[in-house]
DNA sequence: TCGCTTGACTTGATAGTGTCAAGTCGTGGC
DNA sequence: GCCACGACTTGACACTATCAAGTCAAGCGA
């Protein structure tokens, strides 16, 4: 195969902070498995911090792509529905990256233009989807504050559900999407009315 | 001060979290900080996550206290939105027991049951307040998915608002409690229609 | 072909971490 | 006076990221 070193030592971060966290992993042990020494990732990325820096980005950029694709004919016909939905499964399909897109202390964005970048164009999907929504008769603070409101529910939701304590507590949530889609429209009705 | 050792350390450490985050906290410091040697913390605590789950106990029970105590006069007269204020306010004002509660890879719940009872007991005082505010007609489900909608919008806003991106996409939230008031009331709207 | 740079590593050492396994030491009870 | 026990200390271990060198093949201009 073909693959380079940077992109197995990406691959095998995300998947085992898919799997257990980003707070365990061990650089030393991925190069381990890799079959190189204990410094070889720290050629291509700086330190610690740039390798999770650089997941951030490539999870921004992911989810840039999943939000503004077209509709797909089995989802939700309602946009405001459709982005909590998508939001919520790029999360958890995406747990690698998901976990380290919002962690500030983990990687350092004011070091990487590349990221803030990539975190600034994820962002304007959404205030552009909140704009159509509203239609243009909305005003920019308006815009902001149902941002902010849409944007808070789906990652509330994402992160509850991603760290536990909802399936936990809710009892076991049978049919997510169902959940997804029924806090969503609650939500929904209250911005659009 | 006759402040015991254990109580010392969850101090430091809770302070440590709120500046810098969970991860690269080390016991070590604590202990050289405090003047004792490296295990004397271990001693109080069986280990490094036994120490987390403790804060997590704290922080849910602080938690309850702040979410079930009576209406003060300068909160707002609704109660969803009132919750949704205190959830934030807490969180804020909370970040070295917030960024613990919610992170089952740091803190075991299944091996304590007086933090997983903590937790609990936050969550039913929610659960209380939403099956006040849908009255004594709504469903189980009912309360269910709105409790789930109410909690995750809150839930969103805090961990949107401590790590960061939120000021810095929305632009200087210069009166926060406006923007949670705001966002709250949209969300509020949804609920009770 | 020689020399030189450059990228992709390796090797070795260092400081710092949590954790296991023993000590030490003062207080309280019998 | 003895003994148990809680609250530590001391020392070792395996593991971590990171710094500072060294190796080594590929590429390139002269």
């Amino acid at each position: 195969m073909a693959q380079t070193l940077r992109d197995r030592v990406i691959k095998a971060a995300v998947k085992y902070i898919a799997d257990s966290g980003p707070d365990g992993l061990s650089f030393r042990q991925i190069a381990a498995d890799a079959g190189v020494s204990h410094q070889a990732p720290y050629h291509h990325f700086g330190d610690r911090s740039a390798i999770f820096t650089e997941i951030a980005r490539e999870g921004f950029q992911k989810f840039t792509e999943v939000m503004s694709s077209p509709a797909r004919h089995d989802e939700d016909s309602n946009l405001a529905v459709r982005m909590c939905e998508r939001y919520v499964d790029f999360a958890l399909t995406n747990k690698g990256y998901f976990r380290v897109m919002f962690r500030s202390d983990l990687c350092q964005m004011d070091e990487s233009p590349e990221t803030q970048r990539a975190a600034d164009e994820a962002f304007d999907t959404l205030l552009f989807a909140v704009g159509e929504i509203l239609g243009s008769s909305a005003s920019i603070d308006e815009i902001r504050v149902q941002a902010t409101a849409m944007w808070s529910v789906a990652h509330g939701l994402a992160t509850l559900l991603i760290d536990g304590p909802l399936e936990h507590k809710i009892g076991k949530v049978s049919d997510r999407r169902a959940l997804v889609r029924s806090v969503a429209n609650r939500m929904i009705d209250g911005l659009t009315s």
